[in-house]
DNA sequence: AGCCTGCGCTTAACGGTGTTAAATTGTCAA
DNA sequence: TTGACAATTTAACACCGTTAAGCGCAGGCT
């Protein structure tokens, strides 16, 4: 059943996602999902654990032995973020709420093994995982707030028109074009500074 | 107007920020809102503008000349982060809303500026900034979902139901103690290594 | 067989939401 | 005095999350 709602997710968006919506698609009235769910925030949260599910199901693959901690590290965000992309609204529904199950901690004690055996103390194997965590999250907040992707400007921010407003700005004029474009290539610089700070900042060798 | 939608937003939050309770406390029936903003999410990102200029009143400091890039961008995303915790639900206000005038641009372009001076080219300065940016707002929102501070354990996070329900997963479990206590530390921590990351990989010598 | 319990759902309704349309007041210029 | 215009009110609409009460129907018990 959050599985339907994740289904309607990508038809309606957030704002569009109504309880009766979900109920029609289901075959049966609102007030029937209340035997299911305490309230709708249970069933975000539903939906949430059920992506995080899928995105285990999805990434065994990069956290075995062999790989080296950055490649772990980065494997892992970069698939957090493709998952966040396939649904609407995506990081919106998944940060901030909380899981209602365990199945994350199998993965995530996987990665801090990963950091510890590499060298990372514990808490710093956390704090880790946490700041590369929040930098994607953050990333992909911004990237599916913009609606469609600006490069075939269709629905999406008006970069034109964002650089003749700031004319005046000319290296914030500029920059729209490093940041709100090709969104994949721009996540993934920043997933190397992120990463090699980390190295350089938490590590003791 | 959105002023008084602020101060609002402090003793509602963002579920019980409505119309109806703007205009009440502006002593106006709900309609009369609509004359002056399109709609509520108008509304919305005249607040997150609102929010911004008064950073921008605060920030003057830390972008003057005579200071590395590294203190300059630490500084900024500091103070970003203290504004997003002076309201409630802040980041969520703040993040991925479109400001609705230029103001933003003239502290933008200083900072932009200070780090193609440093040697980062336009387009490595917009990505090193937009990287810094998106880590904050990733780590704030997770920061302000939590809860009440979790230190003083009231309303927040139950942090020691945490680690018994994980008590098979060691590492995870302790994981909780480093990223849910002491939001402050846990910042700069992470600031510290995006700041040293972008340095290494974005900044050619 | 009859009865009962409890699950899963429906119908009806409540208070509250964002939003629109039309009528209304207040104010200042011609 | 009249008229234009800004700013607000009143009334209503469709929809939202949520609750209360009752209905049908399965299966186990006596």
């Amino acid at each position: 059943m959050a599985v339907t709602a994740l289904k309607l997710l990508n038809q309606t968006g957030l704002d569009g996602l109504t309880l009766r919506a979900i109920a029609k698609e289901l075959d049966v009235k609102a007030p029937a999902l209340y035997w299911h769910f305490k309230d709708k925030q249970a069933l975000l949260d539903e939906m949430a654990t059920e992506m995080m599910r899928r995105m285990n199901a999805d990434l065994t693959a990069g956290a075995g032995p062999g790989t080296d901690w950055q490649s772990a590290l980065s494997g892992a965000l970069r698939g957090l973020r493709r998952h966040l992309l396939m649904y609407r609204d995506g990081a919106k529904v998944y940060s901030g709420t909380h899981f209602t199950d365990l199945s994350y901690a199998v993965p995530m004690e996987a990665h801090l093994r990963t950091l510890t055996e590499a060298g990372f103390t514990p808490g710093d194997a956390a704090r880790a995982w946490f700041t590369a965590y929040s930098y994607t999250i953050g990333y992909v907040t911004e990237e599916q707030s913009m609606g469609p992707d600006p490069v075939k400007e269709e629905g999406g921010y008006d970069l034109a028109a964002r650089a003749e407003r700031l004319a005046a700005y000319p290296l914030a004029a500029a920059a729209g074009g490093e940041m709100f474009r090709d969104f994949d290539a721009g996540f993934e610089k920043g997933l190397a500074a992120v990463v090699a700070g980390i190295g350089a900042t938490m590590l003791e060798t």
